[in-house]
DNA sequence: CCGCGATATTTCAAGCTCAAACCTTTTTGG
DNA sequence: CCAAAAAGGTTTGAGCTTGAAATATCGCGG
């Protein structure tokens, strides 16, 4: 009996797609590679950032954000783009904002709403951060020739595009 | 010019390796999908998690992980097969105690460690979510097929052998 | 111009996460 | 035998994360 991974066999009432076990198990398999392989890369990111740039990787993702975004962004567009909830941008553009990295800028029409926008300190800060990152996850990612990359950058590109779309 | 990514293109000391900034993006683009792929599908597990069974993916990592080793772990032996920090583990074991799902037992000849172990309910328990986690897995990845995903695993089993042998 | 639903953001509680500090117990080297 | 190092765990402090509730503002229909 071949008992690999979270393995238990009991009878778990087969879903409306009726699918074979052993289809479920290989992509079962696959999603705990990639879940060990990203978890790596990011546990050495993470610790990079910390140890080199007294830094995290939720800031560092903000701060990219707000790079692609020189006009700045709102709050609920922020949490939009990282695909978090928008409570948790508030507490990390905080910490941002004392650090001077960011500001909130209040938008004319609308009391509510502000504008997040990199400082100047913020995006030097972020270009040294970047160009670090870029190399180290270049390095972290070498096994991958530059063709391979971006032929499964592709095809993560479609599966990614069938959830997004539906 | 083509801007993309965390897209900067500041004068980046080049590492020892001197590689090319095109084959750079090409794997950073590679792990910005990596990334994106497995948050999103994180997301719903914890969501279903969350909704179905009013549990968290740690705790379900935690399970999993003593269902696979039936005669119990140490503490220590338990954050090395997660990767997560020992102090971490404390209280995630600390919280399934308290729902009756895991024990810890005194290890007879050393009176640091103990052995923690799924009880009965903590294994009937586990059971069910794994074979509803098995599904939603497979689901979430049906864009994938049974033959690709063997393919994929594969490769990333190489990579991921890499950085582990040295 | 007033109320009321929609929008933008913050606050909150609970849990996860790490690194570092801190006990306790065990093992090891003199 | 005993001090010092190593091993096993927990505690602590700071930050991240979520979902839900609270706050404030906007804009629309009447």
């Amino acid at each position: 009996m071949p008992v690999r991974e979270a393995g238990q066999d009991s009878a778990t009432e087969r879903g409306p797609t009726e699918r074979g076990d052993d289809e479920d198990r290989a992509r079962l398999r696959l999603w705990l590679r990639m879940l060990k392989s990203t978890r790596g890369v990011e546990a050495v990111l993470r610790d990079r950032l910390r140890t080199q740039f007294g830094s995290t990787l939720p800031r560092f993702d903000v701060m990219a954000a707000l790079a692609r975004h020189g006009t700045g962004l709102k709050m609920s567009a922020l949490s939009g783009v990282l695909k978090v909830s928008n409570g948790n941008v508030t507490g990390i553009i905080d910490r941002l904002a004392e650090d001077g990295l960011v500001v909130r800028v209040q938008v004319p029409g609308d009391r509510r709403a502000s504008l997040v926008r990199l400082t100047r300190k913020g995006q030097e800060e972020f270009a040294r951060q970047a160009g670090a990152h870029r190399v180290w996850v270049s390095d972290l990612l070498a096994d991958f020739s530059p063709e391979e990359a971006r032929a499964l950058t592709d095809r993560f590109d479609e599966v990614n595009a069938r959830k997004d779309g539906s």
